[in-house]
This record gives structure tokens, sequence and C-alpha cells, in this order.
DNA sequence: AGTGCCGGGGT
DNA sequence: ACCCCGGCACT
């Protein structure tokens, strides 16, 4: 029914992935509290103060990494450059996905 | 060639 | 905040 933009920009950027002020909506507290995530602990502070690390992954520490490009279609490739209004936000500006999210 | 995304840029 | 492209990694 409508969909007024005073919330869900594209379902308020899709979830409530919000946290850090999405909690409002949700909440609908009048006391927003910047406060916190449940941040907890380093599972223990200091797990083990030691070289871990045996050859998991990391090929090269200062690289995001290799693009494990996936098979999945998303909004691009599903619609084309020819319905370009049909993609999720993300896509349209050429971002991460958000509606596959693969 | 084409998709998919970060970084950077405009309003 | 909202809107995009350059250029890059990958297929
Ligand atoms: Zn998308």
């Amino acid at each position: 029914m409508c969909r007024p933009p005073h919330e869900d920009p594209e379902y308020q950027r899709q979830l409530v992935g919000s946290y850090r002020q999405g909690l409002l909506s949700t909440m609908q507290n009048g006391s927003a509290r910047p406060i916190s995530i449940p941040l907890s602990h380093s599972w223990s502070n200091s797990h083990s103060p030691k070289h871990m690390r045996l050859s998991g992954v990391s090929g090269s520490p200062g690289s995001p990494g290799r693009r494990p490009r996936s098979d999945n279609k998303k909004c691009r490739k599903v619609y084309g450059m020819d319905q370009r209004d049909l993609w999720c936000t993300q896509c349209k500006w050429k971002k991460a996905c958000t509606r596959f999210g693969d």
C-alpha cells in the first residue's frame, strides 16, 4: 500500500541490518542510545598468544584476497541493461548486490 | 565481452 | 543521503 518515502527506501536497504540506527524503527523507543552493540569480549582475551597460522587462508596479507566469482545470476544479468530500473539499488550504483547477495 | 564491485566523484 | 561511473578482478 503506497510506500511513502519516509521509510524503506528500497525496503530500507533490505533487512533490519541496521544496528547503528535502524534500531529506531523496531524499537520506536524515544531514547535513541548510540550505545552499543552487544560487543562481546574476544572470546577470552588472548586466546593463544602464539603464532597461530599453519596454512589456512591468506595468500597475501596486504591484499583483499582473490575474487571467487559466483555463478549466481544477479539483478544485472537477469534483467539486463535495458531494464536497469528493475535492479536493486546497489546494483544500480554498481555496488554489492543486496537482493541476491549470493 | 560481459558481469560484479570498490573507490572515487557529483548533487 | 541520494545518485552514478572509472577502472579493476574475474569468467
Ligand atoms: Zn542486485
